[in-house]
DNA sequence: GCCGTTTTCGGCCCGACTGTTTTCAGTCG
């Protein structure tokens, strides 16, 4: 089976991590990680690469592209067998305990031979870590902590569930306060919150306090608390200052490095407060991203493509690409009535379309098939498209009678072609069968984008984050399938979902395939999840042009003809 | 190991906070 990017990937990652754990020279390390980065999010499959072109990958030289030929090959490549031999692989875990780095896991497995998260917990009961010189009783208490809190596994956040952390940080604090972060950026997971405010720290601190579970660490210059289970990290900033804070806060990390690295190629030295001339040592400051922007000599980076993905060249030339913005979409092309599982009737969401601002909104409900209860069979949908003629009668935004059929596992649909062809729209999605075998599973959806009334490819990995990883699917293969018959591919916008994931929309985009972008809500408070997957779609560097729901109404049907 | 509108060698982002220290290393973001 061929080495795809994902793997090579971590084999690059893991080849950092065992020369951090060997103590080697950071700036080498360094390099193996953003190689691996790179190659995480590249568009094109790695294999489809000359040594040339992988050498083009910013960060991949000579070195790491023969490394990546052989893994390709292989599936491996010396350097890495070399270092796991040398290093016990169940260290490599313990780098991501909280509070335990490169350094104490060398000290640890060298002089006290821990080699993995068993034995380490075993070394703190019996209480053998306090006797290593640098370490006391506090730093054992804190390594079978976060033993502890690995255990309970928290993982990310969806977005929803980050929002109302947020919201309750930002209520509580004494003063003006900014979301930064990955929540900022418009990730479709989130690991921390991330506040910027002007709020004075010693009341900030206390009215944390009150809603807290705990404060992690605090200083004069920021606060770290946990709450609803997860870490929040609030930094103080003067009004003056804000610009530089906020720039810093969201991130990402690889994207901050960038900047810094173009701040000290023109003398200055860029951090939180702001710009310092090297020579003079004077201070800028900036009451806006903007102004830093500006200082640099690059155009304004969305947060949403912050990743070190192009986008810094991008800004620096002035060819950043118009991104969509949220006031295009002039409807919802994925929504559930009470006629499947829904709650609401079709006269309920017309007026939350009207509400939206919305043109229209595609009515999706569920075809009969397996998995799903209250499925609509052509009578249903039949009858579902007379109440929906009446209700445009008197609503201003068009209800637009869909469906969304099950791509069933041999990769028919659960409705006959002519029921679908009735549809002004089809949706076709998996519901079931979720564990073919990748080959098995990309021929299945592929036969359904092949048939000529399905217009939309729903939640293409039907993944549901924190329970269920995506299906087996060949994305790179679907979105070439996608491209030959005119698919659309879906950007599912439900914070369980987010499906798909920015870096294959942004492949989708390159590949000329168009997405449309749906809330798949079942209830009123889920159409504002549409804003989740606008965010999405400008993490995919897409522009009003590449998505559906920027078209009328009219566009829509006369596309499907 | 990567990289270059001062460089093919000599740099590599920058600062906050904690714990174990007696001036700082390690971790984190």
């Amino acid at each position: 089976m061929a080495t795809g990017n994902r793997e090579a990937a971590r084999l690059l990652g893991e080849i950092g991590a065992l020369l951090e754990i060997q103590g080697e020279n950071p700036f080498k390390i360094r390099a193996y990680t953003r190689a691996a980065e790179q190659i995480d999010h590249l568009a094109e499959p790695l294999s489809s690469l000359s040594a040339e072109d992988l050498e083009a990958i910013p960060g991949v030289g000579k070195a790491i592209a023969g490394k990546i030929q052989e893994i390709l090959k292989t599936g491996t490549c010396a350097e890495l067998e070399r270092l796991r031999a040398a290093t016990p692989p169940g260290l490599i875990p313990l780098l991501a305990l909280n509070g335990v780095g490169p350094k104490t896991v060398r000290k640890l497995w060298t002089e006290l031979g821990v080699d993995g998260i068993e034995a380490l917990e075993a070394a703190a009961r019996s209480r053998r870590i306090r006797a290593l010189k640098g370490f006391g009783a506090k730093k054992e208490d804190d390594i079978l902590k976060a033993i502890a809190e690995a255990k309970d596994g928290a993982g990310r956040m969806n977005r929803a569930e980050a929002e109302r952390l947020a919201a309750a940080l930002t209520a509580a604090i004494p003063g003006d306060s900014w979301v930064a972060g990955s929540l900022r950026r418009g990730r479709s997971t989130i690991g921390d919150i991330d506040i910027v405010t002007t709020a004075p720290p010693r009341e900030t601190s206390l009215a944390l306090r009150r809603i807290a579970d705990a404060v992690i660490d605090e200083g004069e210059r920021k606060i770290s608390v946990t709450i609803g289970g997860r870490r929040a990290d609030i930094r103080f900033a003067d009004p003056g200052s804000i610009g530089a804070m906020l720039l810093y806060l969201t991130g990402s990390k690889a994207f901050n490095i960038r900047l810094r690295e173009i701040a000290g190629r023109k003398e200055m030295r860029l951090n939180e407060y702001g710009l310092t001339d090297r020579g003079s040592g004077n201070l800028l400051t900036f009451p806006t991203e903007e102004g830093v922007f500006s200082a640099l000599g690059m155009s304004p980076v969305p947060p949403e493509l912050r990743e070190d993905r192009g986008e810094v060249e991008a800004a620096l030339s002035g060819a950043l690409p118009p991104l969509l913005d949220e006031t295009e979409i002039k409807g919802d092309l994925h929504v559930h009535s009470e006629w499947s599982d829904g709650v609401l009737s079709l006269e309920e969401i017309a007026a939350e379309g009207e509400r939206m601002g919305y043109d229209y909104i595609l009515i999706t409900d569920h075809a009969a098939g397996i998995g799903i209860t209250h499925g609509l069979d052509a009578q249903r949908l039949e009858k579902q498209r007379q109440e929906i003629r009446a209700v445009n009668r008197t609503a201003s935004c068009t209800l637009l009678a869909g469906v969304e059929a099950d791509i069933l596992p041999d990769g028919r649909l659960s409705l006959p072609d002519a029921a679908l062809e009735a549809c002004d729209l089809v949706v076709a999605s998996v519901h079931s069968a979720f564990r073919h075998d990748g080959d098995t599973m990309t021929r299945r959806v592929i036969a359904a984008l092949e048939n000529e009334h399905v217009d939309i490819l729903g939640h293409p990995t039907a993944r549901l984050i924190g329970h269920r990883p995506g299906t087996a699917l060949d994305i790179g293969r679907v979105i070439e399938a996608a491209a030959a018959t005119g698919t659309a591919l879906e950007i599912n916008a439900s914070p369980t979902r987010m499906d798909l994931d920015d870096i294959y929309i942004r492949q989708a985009k390159e590949r000329d395939v168009i997405l449309a972008i749906g809330t798949d809500a079942h209830r009123k408070p889920e159409f504002a999840h549409m804003r989740y997957g606008v965010a999405l779609a400008r993490r995919g560097w897409c522009g009003p042009a590449d998505v559906l729901n920027t078209r009328t109404a009219d566009a829509l049907l006369e596309r499907r003809r």
